[in-house]
DNA sequence: TTTACTGTACCGTCTGGACGGTATTGTCAA
DNA sequence: TTGACAATACCGTCCAGACGGTACAGTAAA
């Protein structure tokens, strides 16, 4: 479904992106820093030999982990702000609902990123940029920057704590917190729009 | 300095905070997933043996890694909200101050943490249980419950961008927002009073 | 013929942890 | 006061198993 637009021909088997979410999945029930690539291909229904062709290193394999959430993201992110739309977001608002997705998926969606982590910090180098352009154009969108660094943060809260599945919150203080955040963003826009 | 108080008698030895503090350090230097007894004993200047004697699984070692840093912040917070010291703050005030000393800490002081999320998500439970008892307290105490969960998810993510290690913010903007924060925290503490 | 694998066999390294030993300190009866 | 014993706090070695990665022969579809 989500291209990561790597290859410019289709391809047709979709044996990387099994492996990806058989990846996820091992590193959430393991514990993330117990993914082997044995486990992952057993769990991929794939080889190890095949496993190994499409990522020849383990390495290469955490790496793509990570840029298939980020990639996730901005898919979803240019579809929402996209300014052809019937009704385009500003990236604050985009961010607010991605961020509400996350919660929403089947947990541990993201254990990927954090086998990443467990490997080797620096595979989160292109996550760390992200966010700081992201922040940026939060900031430089908005009309009250402050207003949108603590939003920024407060989802940032929110997801790093369902990223380690911590339950901390209820889905009422979830909802709670979003539908503020959301009255903030489109207050924010009307203010900027006038 | 900090007792964990588990024993009586005072201890003569440090090598279980000298094994506590070297985990940590490794864990930040090789990644969360990569931490091994060897190098942590050899980190603290203890043999394997003596490693093994303080901790007799790696379990036991990635459990005390958890309580230390809870320890560490239970005894903060009831030095600064003892209603006997001379300006007794509230949870929250005290848990934004904690949050700011955090960030202030040398990077990856709480990298421990991550080696024991990386070993097993269980041993997390023990903090997401603290995170909830924490965030009722503030809830609880708070004119504004909303407004006091929204600051704990701020300082939720100022914090989580931190353990990570991910420069994310810069230090004005952290100053920004703990300002912030801290005005927040003394308006609602006033109005409860009044 | 190329692509995209499967399957098996294997190698060198690392790791948790079991184990036996040892030096120091504490306890307590004679 | 001393000698006997025991608990504490380690040290150093060893090992079975797991891991990442290599090599290679085979195969089925496009």
């Amino acid at each position: 479904m989500a291209q990561i637009g790597r290859h410019v021909t289709v391809r047709r088997t979709n044996s990387r992106e099994k492996i990806l979410a058989a990846a996820a999945e091992v590193s959430r029930e393991s514990g993330a820093g117990n993914l082997s690539l044995d486990a992952v291909a057993q769990r991929a229904g794939v080889s190890k030999g095949g496993l190994l062709y499409n990522f020849p290193t383990k390495a290469k394999l955490m790496q793509a982990l990570v840029q298939y959430y980020l990639d996730d993201y901005e898919v979803s992110m240019a579809r929402e702000t996209d300014p052809n739309s019937a009704k385009p977001k500003t990236a604050l608002q985009a961010h607010i609902e991605f961020s509400r997705e996350f919660c929403e998926k089947p947990p541990g969606a993201a254990s990927g990123v954090l086998a990443a982590m467990a490997d080797d910090p620096h595979f989160l180098d292109p996550l760390c940029q992200f966010k700081r352009r992201l922040l940026d154009r939060l900031k430089s969108e908005a009309r009250d920057p402050l207003c949108a660094l603590m939003c920024f943060l407060v989802l940032e809260g929110m997801t790093s704590l369902d990223l380690f599945e911590m339950n901390v919150l209820s889905n009422e203080e979830r909802e709670l917190v979003l539908v503020r955040l959301a009255e903030e963003a489109e207050a924010d826009k009307n203010h900027a729009a006038a």
